[in-house]
DNA sequence: TTGCCTCGTCTGGTCATACCAGTAAGACCT
DNA sequence: AGGTCTTACTGGTATGACCAGACGAGGCAA
């Protein structure tokens, strides 16, 4: 083993240095992992103001002396922060605080598919409570500005058929100028997180895309209705609107598994719903 | 300039060493980062079921070789899917994939409440519209082991004062139960989330409890009509439960911040909602 | 023989250190 | 004065060592 010979060496010479390479009294002694105990304080210095959304951190160099741990550790929760979504890093440049919170259930989101995987009626069921639920604050509370945007989504999927990639991107825009006009972010965020896991669950079964086969209709009269200021109209037909995406979701599912079935296609361990793979980044062109 | 020479110094040094340092042509083009590129990796693993549920992975040593990557990557991407929940590690035995997703969501939405700081109004209102959907679904789907579970839970809150940890548990539990019976366990997943948020947010602005002023009759109310199979009766019920939740936990805010004014602390950012401190590990005894 | 105890060796947890790779600002030359 | 080029940051990755729980196999004592 001779690799492990000029190390032992630099080991026991740096031994005897060690003497405060501990300096940390200031460890919560509830704190098993150093990682879980890092979220904590980072966490707690967001929630009390000294970062702010947008703020960009000390360098993980800095930021490991300062909270008296090594940086692979700081590095370790800096990681799972960024990949929650909560915080954002810039290769050279640093870390920051994210400013919204947009990507921060996805992540997640994604796990609870793999592990629990719901039914895409389920999927549904929950997405269409929460539309047509936003769909009528809209209605109440939109503003001039988010009747552009949503009049803008619409006409960004005017007259092109509703599976071309641009339709997909303009009908997704359209539910979000919604969720938005509502004022309620909490459910918009919900929202978003079973927009993906509802795609994902449909590709992973079989090509095909969310709310492909909408009729362009439905969406005109979702949106006069929230010009109209009408919630109990814009609730209507949003409900209509999710009770045929519902269909066309099950629909394609089951295409999907009967072209899966007879090219012999492994992996059909359950019946009712197939794997959610993740999205993938189908970003909006 | 002293920080700045010894790193100099060091790297015109070690500068000849670095021959074959890198020999892993593995490396996927996009990947720009390795450990997010693992994370990717595994979740590909779990969701074609090479690893299910409550399985046990390899060591952390013959994973991140079988990956092609090194330990501290292979953790980082690890210590991010244990922190969000999706697996389960046990310090000298291994790690697991998580068997259920309940804590999934929950460190992800303790960041949201941090990042974008919904009021409570907010986080009620999307509380009430869960809670009532899914008391309505478990009217009409209920087994009779909700029943009891539904009923036993009751029974904790029963002639004990509201504000006693225990009735606390209990009346966690109701909800809980409730949700479950309701069979959709997305929405489950997110009411719980929205539990500890509203307990989080209102904790931070003073001391108060969730549901504490909550009179048992109502409690009770929505229990008969679970039992008596109602659905429209339970919505009403818990319509009635969710208004005066959100009446005292704006009471308790309003009080908090009274409280918190007059005692001259600092941190009164914001006037609406103030900050949602984490919920620091409430369990119930 | 049976029970307890101990020790070895698994596991994850932490660390110091070195080096790679982007980024941006300053110095330098033109 | 303007553009380029260096340089000293930033995060990203890898190595290898060691610490600390967990757990089973073996030995020792009753």
């Amino acid at each position: 083993m001779p690799p492990s010979l000029n190390r032992a060496s630099v080991s026991t010479v740096r031994a005897p240095i060690r003497k405060q390479t501990r300096p940390q009294t200031q460890r919560k002694q509830r704190a098993a992992r150093v990682g879980d105990d890092v979220i904590e304080r980072i966490k707690r210095l967001i929630s009390d103001g000294t970062y702010r959304p947008g703020m960009q951190l000390p360098s993980e160099r800095d930021l490991a002396i300062q909270l008296g741990v090594s940086r692979p550790s700081l590095r370790e929760a800096l990681r799972t922060l960024a990949v929650i979504g909560a915080l954002e890093t810039r290769h050279g440049s640093g870390t920051n605080v994210a400013r919204s919170s947009s990507r921060i259930l996805k992540s997640s989101f994604e796990f609870l598919l793999l592990l629990d995987r719901p039914t895409i009626v389920d999927l549904y069921e929950t997405r269409e409570l929460i539309e047509v639920h936003l769909v009528g604050r809209a209605a109440e509370r939109r503003t001039d500005a988010d009747v552009i945007a949503i009049g803008d989504a619409l006409d960004g999927m005017r007259g092109i058929p509703p599976t071309a990639a641009e339709a997909i991107a303009a009908n997704l825009r359209f539910h979000e100028a919604i969720a938005r006009a509502a004022q309620s972010l909490v459910l918009e965020r919900m929202m978003s997180c079973l927009h993906d896991g509802i795609r994902a669950t449909i590709q992973a079964s079989g090509p095909g895309v969310l709310d492909a086969g909408m009729s362009f209709a439905v969406h005109e009269q979702i949106h006069d209705a929230i010009v109209r200021r009408n919630p109990a109209d814009a609730r209507r037909a949003m409900t209509l609107h999710m009770g045929m995406g519902m269909d066309d979701a099950l629909r394609v599912q089951a295409a999907g598994r009967l072209a899966k079935s007879s090219t012999g296609s492994k992996r059909a361990r359950r019946p009712g719903v197939d794997v959610a793979a993740g999205p993938d980044n189908q970003e909006s062109p």
